[in-house]
DNA sequence: TATGAAAGACTAACTAA
DNA sequence: TTAGTTAGTCTTTCATA
């Protein structure tokens, strides 16, 4: 993980869809090193995967979720994981235990999930904060 | 976005470098169609970019950050993200303003970042936690 | 680091609803 | 008029030297 990785990295970021061709004229080497680099960074998981980030709705939002102290976390994640508009789901560290990434359609797709989450015997509490705004690093 | 174009979000979310003939395979339509609405969808704002998910480091976390009533969020937000190690920075509603998605090297680079937002004059609280695992929606 | 072959994406003309 | 299909062409990626 040198310079060189990082900016292949910078340019991937912001757009996965580069040429390996134009990534190699921008960081000053040739297709060959920019797409070996690459295949590199993924195999050992510098580069998790390629995927877009997506605004299918209206709002997206964090929701904190608390659950009771003898509750298996992992399985409550891999369950919300599956919810209709989750796009992440964090085991964290902190008050709370469980952060759910959401992009919903409106304010009252964004209610439902908050209600199904605090329906469940395991959850003790929710903190809801919408995300206003996103910058890329 | 009808469910169609929900299904070949999700194989996009998962590998956004499946070839176009491969998703049209898996839904049942043709090469064609699954690239005029990968465009549309790009055009719409339905897909914000296609990006890589990184792991540069060792230690995922959030940083929640509290700023001072009278200050430009806006502005603020801008500056973290030039930051290092820093993903994204979100601007959020709640107790704190704004969020960020880090990517350090080690505790010492996390650290590193705390220290550097709150001797900020305009930040008053900050909180962090670690991601300890991430699930994809 | 080149170069040719293979894979994938794009153009544009066409068809169907 | 819009969404979908397809054949041919061009671009990108990949494997080999």
């Amino acid at each position: 993980m040198d310079d060189l990785d990082r900016r292949i990295l910078n340019i991937l970021r912001r757009d996965a869809r580069t040429p390996y061709t134009e990534i190699a004229d921008e960081v000053g080497t040739s297709e060959g090193t920019v797409r070996n680099r690459v295949e590199r960074m993924l195999e050992e998981g510098a580069i998790e995967r390629f995927t877009v980030a997506t605004r299918t709705g209206n709002v997206k939002a964090m929701i904190e979720v608390g659950v009771a102290v003898d509750v298996d976390t992992r399985a409550v994640s891999d369950e919300m994981a599956d919810w209709d508009a989750v796009d992440y789901v964090w085991q964290v560290s902190g008050e709370e235990d469980i952060v759910l990434v959401v992009d919903a359609a409106d304010t009252t797709a964004l209610n439902d999930l908050i209600t199904k989450a605090r329906e469940r015997d395991e959850v003790v509490s929710t903190k809801t904060r919408l995300i206003l705004n996103e910058m890329l690093g």
